[in-house]
DNA sequence: CACCAGGATCCCT
DNA sequence: AGGGATCCTGGTG
């Protein structure tokens, strides 16, 4: 699907800003593969958050069928050699660079170009991870700064990461651990803790501690990306400490196809028709949400079919399996 | 076998 | 009290 794989890694600098090179043929594999789970180290610099980023080749690429909600840049067919142009993603008060005096050789033009190319991606791809943390956080109802994580919060985090990237059940080595004990542990106390899958944990968690820090210094393009869709999830994470009802809960997953179209989708949006396309993954997004592991489809389903009598959803008129309708759609 | 329907009960907020 | 989880029986394709 388009998922870019991690190709490479984002570290930051201090002004000047300085952009590595990279090959088209790298550019293009870092649009495409997908493979590994492990994202690079430190990937959106974290501790520095310099501005602006820096693109750099990396072999460690995230991102796997089921991880492309964190990187993802593109959806569908293969993106063409060069992104569209975007516009800048820049910290308040920062400009962009001031146009050259000088004449300049077509090699220095295309250099230049080719950045530019590399700017506009790396504000892709660092708006999508932002959106895609915001979504885990509405989905898991957490909040998106690892610091302020209680144990649960932890173990949800946890419990979201394994099941997204298909690590091996870690959230017992990291029990009794709030966000900030979390945050305080070095890489090897990571791997101290499993030593397989440490890293990659440490890789994921430090992603996230970037997105909060990123979150804190531009407030406002976070809530930037209201576009019809978040709309409605605006409506839940108004209030964030009441508990997801079920309904509203798909209505989530719906609302978000590039994240989870192989598992819920609308036929008819405008009917408020949707499919269960793969009932136990669903079942099991929702057991994470609702911290109960032992949820099923059976029992997921039994609690929509609790909303036929409050009307808030039904069984289309021709019933299909899997096939559901709200009956009020958006 | 997976899905569907609905009753009953329990737990939590 | 309400929402949801769980368990159950029985039906369908």
């Amino acid at each position: 699907m388009g998922s870019p794989g991690r190709e490479h890694a984002v570290c930051t600098t201090q002004s000047p800003p300085c952009y590595s090179h990279l090959s088209p043929y790298s550019r293009a594999a870092w649009l495409d593969k997908a493979e590994d789970v492990k994202p690079p180290r430190n990937w959106l610099g974290f501790s520095e958050l310099g501005w602006p980023w820096t693109l750099i080749p990396c072999d460690d690429r995230l991102t796997n069928e089921e991880n492309s909600w964190l990187l993802r840049t593109t959806e569908g067919p293969a993106p063409p050699p060069h992104p569209p142009p975007l516009p800048t993603f820049r910290t308040p008060g920062q400009t962009a660079p001031p146009p050259s005096q000088t004449q300049h050789s077509a090699s220095e033009v295309e250099g230049q170009m080719e950045e530019r190319c590399l700017e506009q991606v790396q504000s892709m791809v660092v708006g999508e991870v932002m959106k895609d943390v915001d979504t885990a956080c509405k989905l898991l109802n957490i909040a998106p700064d690892p610091l302020s994580w209680s144990c649960v919060h932890v173990q949800k985090w946890l419990l979201w990461t394994e099941h997204l990237y298909k690590l091996p059940q870690m959230s017992t080595r990291f029990q009794e651990l709030c966000g900030r004990d979390l945050c305080s542990m070095t890489e090897a106390d990571f791997r101290h803790r499993s030593s397989q899958f440490g890293d990659t944990l440490y890789a994921h968690l430090d992603i996230w501690r970037s997105a909060a820090a990123l979150k804190q210094r531009c407030p406002a393009e976070d809530s930037k990306s209201a576009d019809e869709e978040d709309s409605w999830s605006d409506v839940v994470c108004h209030f964030p400490n009441q508990p997801i009802h079920l309904w509203q809960f798909l209505r989530e997953l719906l609302l978000k196809p590039h994240n989870y179209s192989r598992c819920i989708r609308w036929l008819n949006r405008e009917k408020g028709i949707f499919k269960i396309e793969d009932s136990a993954h669903v079942a099991r997004l929702w057991g994470i949400r609702k911290n109960r592991p032992a949820m099923n489809y059976d029992k997921l389903s039994r609690s929509i079919r609790q909303y036929y009598k409050k009307g808030i959803i039904r069984k289309p008129d021709v019933s299909r399996r899997l096939v559901y309708q709200f009956v009020n759609p958006v």
